[in-house]
DNA sequence: CCCATTTAGATTGCATACAATTAAATTTAT
DNA sequence: ATAAATTTAATTGTATGCAATCTAAATGGG
């Protein structure tokens, strides 16, 4: 790559990752909408599902979130009737959540997604479990370098 | 991957990709406060300073953005006196976004990042190129089935 | 025990993102 | 030519994201 094609767009591996992950999003949408979730709502309660009752701090350390986003969104949840927010007995300043029946239910509807957006996408299962190999190597090592500098 | 894990959060490659885009993003901030910029608001110099005197039509293409965000985006540029919008005479439904002579100065303090950017992260030319490609495809895959359902 | 430090959430302010709609200009079909 | 369809931006409303700050609670060293 010479010199002057450093600041091209085209070349550049973030703005990929970046552009990539809206276009997914918004291949999301139709099918998240039958379930009236949003993405962030959805990948939210992926995490609920694997583990119920978990402080908002473990939320945002999964989901790579913090409590800026996660408060107004969690709310929101809590309003839709799909979790609880309640203070940790043990530790008053974490907030634990929880999900409602309706909430554990709503999985149910939700089985299919994964599978038919792998599908639309038109990744074949090798290819999707060998990106999604090395994207995840590539998420610990950036996040690894925040507090570095 | 059996059945009860298809919903897992770490089995999902576009989680792996939206989570790496936001440290990314959370990366570069440090060294585009520098400049004064977003890095929405760089990604779209970007552009420019490969191609100048485009319409708002065109850079959302390149950014697969529409409207709804440039529109503000751009006004935002033009009141920190880097870029112009002007109808297109040609054919007044267009706009067409111009570099000022501060917009393409400045590309010159702009050249240092990507470099900076790629070493933060950890990531070998060679691994870089490889992901660059790969994602790039898929996300041409993932584009080219938004208007199919 | 007690004060300084740390930690967890919430809040505020700003900047995206994008669906949906609107308005104006252009193109197409008849 | 002209009405209908299409195209381009702008606007509106909703939902993130995140830095920075604030508050309350817990922790730890002296």
């Amino acid at each position: 790559m010479d010199t002057g094609s450093i600041l091209k767009l085209d070349n550049q591996l973030c703005f990929a990752i970046y552009a990539c992950a809206r276009e997914f999003t918004k291949l999301y949408h139709p099918l998240l909408k039958e379930l009236g979730l949003t993405y962030t709502q959805y990948i939210t309660l992926l995490v609920l599902w694997e583990e119920d009752r978990i402080t908002v701090k473990h939320l945002g350390t999964r989901l790579y979130l913090d409590s800026g986003t996660l408060t107004p969104l969690l709310k929101k949840l809590e309003a839709m009737g799909l979790v609880t927010r309640e203070r940790d007995r043990q530790d008053e300043r974490s907030v634990i959540i929880a999900l409602t029946e309706q909430g554990i239910l709503l999985k149910e509807k939700a089985l299919d997604i994964p599978e038919q957006l792998i599908c639309q996408a038109g990744v074949s299962p090798t290819e999707a479990a060998g990106l999604h190999a090395q994207m995840t190597e590539l998420l610990k090592k950036v996040q690894a370098q925040q507090q570095v500098t």
